[in-house]
DNA sequence: AAGCCGAGCGGTACTGAGTACCATTGTGAC
DNA sequence: GTCACAATGGTACTCAGTACCGCTCGGCTT
């Protein structure tokens, strides 16, 4: 037992958070002061401000490291496996809120309530939403047109996202990476068909699956070790189900 | 001449937008005070605060007022006239921006230096996003993968208005109204070609190409008539290249 | 053992945004 | 004239966030 009454060994910032989210539970956002937060951690208002920035910073992740790994996610990527590289990127960030599963859902149920949260949760997005856009640029090169037919595909990307994400959260699936995979693959296909008009810019290169009919397989593999991710986009004239069927028997046997 | 010196007769409200845009000028966004931007309309610091609801609100244009002409756009529209009143709602707001000309371009380039007002201006564009997004969903009714659909659209429409807007704040296009209509074209564009195929949407439902590698397989494709797109994805943890050759011979035998 | 040092903490005092309340003034109606 | 009302100004308060100072504790050197 320590001097000031506690009794755990927990950090002070997860005391900090718990505090917080009980009390904004309890006596609601605005209401709750940041002597309250202080206090129910059991330190002083002081200390509060040393680990979090502001009293929202308290509840919000480090959205600071996880914008990180998105760019080194991003950066370690050739031409040809930039759509790998964004469909893992952006998995990166909805599995850090799977993996967070309570603290995320309590934080969801704060930010549908409280406009300020709201809107700060928005700005984290967009900073998220802003990494992709200046990657798909890249990629796609100066290009007339790239620049908007980017900030579309960024925009899809993280709309895809934060609709798995949300559905997540709301307990409308329990499979959120299959989910966002099947999202991603929509928002992929959404690109991939037809280029606007103009500057073809897309991700057709050379490598694509010449299977005669479609024109543009964008294979990545996630490359080094683990969990390779492969994106395929084929156009094909035959019924999806088909050669779905197809892909799925061949998969087998291999 | 009044009692306070001041000559003009213009509104209050506008000597304060005055007031602040020049002081954050002079001596940036945060080094300048409520009452120093008060004193310098010549009003007392309660007046300002009575017609805005904080510092930041005060170089923010009205938008409640245009968050409901958006609104007002939107519902005045039959089912097959969806697509002409999104795209006038969202000429709308630019048109708005246009109209404010040297005081909109004050504003961003407050906004591209300062973050805080950065976040409010991303939190405005959300709040159109969603209106967006709640219209386009109604239209598009209850279909599977239509909620994601339509975020995906709304995410587009908001990103193409704020592609050409910034253009035109950057003086990089002197007609803002065309390009926007471009854009917007090129969005229809997207989303009017290939459907989500039918039920393809989730992973589950059997569609999932279970390899027993990888987890989730999601398509989406184009079933009726043009092109079909298929996209998949698979996360699996042999060869790359082994996989797509397996692909490539499956698709040719199939 | 004594001294040293740095990290983490608490307390106090300050600035500035935003709110509540009250007093004042100007203006038009009657 | 005065009554009503709207707009304003001033004062005082709460609270977030910052700056600064002093304390304590654990580890380390000598």
């Amino acid at each position: 037992m320590r001097e000031d009454g506690t009794v755990t060994g927990i950090p002070v910032r997860d005391r900090l958070v718990d505090a917080a989210l009980e009390l904004f539970d309890e006596r609601g956002y605005e209401q709750t002061t940041a002597d309250d937060i202080a206090d129910r951690a059991g330190v002083g208002r002081t200390t509060l401000f040393r680990h979090y920035r502001s009293k929202e910073d308290v509840i919000f992740p480090d959205h600071d490291r996880l914008l990180a790994a998105v760019k080194d996610r991003l950066a370690t990527s050739s031409a040809d496996t930039a759509i790998v590289a964004v469909t893992e990127a952006v998995r990166l960030v909805l599995l850090r809120y799977v993996e967070e599963d309570g603290r995320a859902r309590r934080r969801y149920a704060l930010t549908s309530r409280i406009s300020t949260l709201r809107d700060r949760e928005i700005a984290s997005v967009a900073r998220y939403q802003r990494l992709f856009r200046e990657f798909i640029a890249e990629w796609m090169g100066p290009a007339p047109g790239a620049a908007l037919r980017a900030e579309l595909m960024a925009a899809a990307v993280v709309s895809a996202h934060n609709h798995v994400l949300r559905r997540w959260l709301r307990r409308d699936t329990t499979e959120p990476a299959a989910e966002l995979d099947a999202a991603m693959a929509q928002v992929v296909a959404l690109f991939a068909g037809p280029e606007p008009a103009a500057g073809a810019a897309g991700p057709d290169g050379g490598n694509g699956v010449g299977n005669g009919l479609g024109n543009g397989v964008g294979n990545g593999s996630g490359g080094n070790g683990n969990g390779g991710t492969a994106v395929i986009v084929l156009h094909d004239q035959r019924d999806p189900e088909y050669v779905a069927a197809a892909i799925r028997r061949a998969l087998q046997e291999a």
